[in-house]
DNA sequence: CACGTCACCTGCGTGC
DNA sequence: TGCACGCAGGTGACGT
């Protein structure tokens, strides 16, 4: 489920729910969760730790601690929650963590915060420097540092397919699937297209396509589809992801469906021609 | 370097 | 009803 939109969403929401608590104990229910350190480091290294920040850095929530960060990435089914700390285990808990005062035994007042992911592709990093997780990413979409004439000159550096290129993390960090055929379909490029015949012109149309679709999704709070349920509204605004043999909202030719990079690609086959 | 394939996982919808 | 199959918002390790 989760992209850039979907993960600032749930960062507001944990933000004020989660700044200040400490980190009393961690439960770690599915091993592979965590990418590092070991179970043992970390439960050692994360108890009294106080939630000094939450952030997030394309699609990973960024829990800055006392003397670490937290890292999350919620993949394709991760989900986070607060809870009471005595609300009992769900089905696809992966980790927990329990807040409450670490000078005190007394803990059944604390609130925890759940890792929900059914998948179990998620991952969590507790680490001292950043840049051993996020080091390798790309620019930030909606930075003010991120400009049209950036977006151009990265594609002309480069000869690859859009769509791959625009979901390569170390090109551009937070695009996914959805967010990235419709950025795409506003701007009328073909996914196909190679990076380095876009000139100038069709760069910017791109750059603003994807701040729109990206400030569009966070303002509806992200995109709710399938079984797993968030709030956001969002799919309900989608242009071309998930509606082949509906009409284009553009000129209404029929939104056909095709695999790029073995992932489902949403185009409308008039507005979007294949370039070089 | 660019690109294809598979792996990692569970659950849901579809069609036989 | 059962069951096989295809599909899903992501990424990383390979091989060519």
């Amino acid at each position: 489920m989760p992209e850039l939109p979907e993960v600032e969403t749930i960062v507001r929401k944990l933000r004020p729910d989660l700044v200040g608590k400490t980190i009393t104990n961690a439960k770690l229910l599915w091993p592979r969760t965590l990418a590092s350190p070991s179970p043992k480091l970390f439960k050692r290294q994360i108890r009294g730790q106080k939630i000094e920040k939450v952030s997030r850095r394309a699609k990973y929530l960024d829990i800055k601690l006392s003397d670490f960060h937290l890292f999350i990435h919620l993949r394709m089914s991760g989900d986070l929650y607060i809870k009471e700390n005595k609300a009992p285990l769900e089905k696809h808990d992966r980790l927990i963590l329990e807040f409450g005062s670490i000078h005190t035994t007394e803990k059944k007042d604390g609130s925890k915060l759940v890792f929900n992911d059914t998948r179990k592709f998620g991952r969590v990093w507790l680490v001292r420097d950043a840049n051993d997780v996020i080091g390798g990413l790309g620019p930030e979409p909606l930075s003010k540092t991120y400009t049209a004439e950036k977006l151009y000159a990265d594609l002309q550096s480069r000869h690859r397919q859009l769509k791959p290129l625009l979901l390569d993390q170390s090109f551009l960090a937070g695009m996914g699937n959805i967010y990235t055929d419709e950025a795409l379909h506003i701007a009328r490029l073909h996914p196909l297209t190679s990076s380095d015949s876009v000139n100038r012109k069709h760069a910017k149309l791109l750059f603003d396509a994807i701040q729109e679709v990206l400030q569009e999704g966070i303002r509806r709070n992200g995109a709710s589809i399938d079984w797993v349920y968030r709030g956001g509204e969002f799919q309900n605004y989608f242009r071309v992801y998930g509606r082949d043999g509906k009409p284009c909202p553009n000129c209404g030719t029929v939104i056909i469906r095709l695999v790029v990079g073995q992932r489902a690609t949403h185009i409308c086959p008039n507005c979007q021609v294949k370039g070089s």
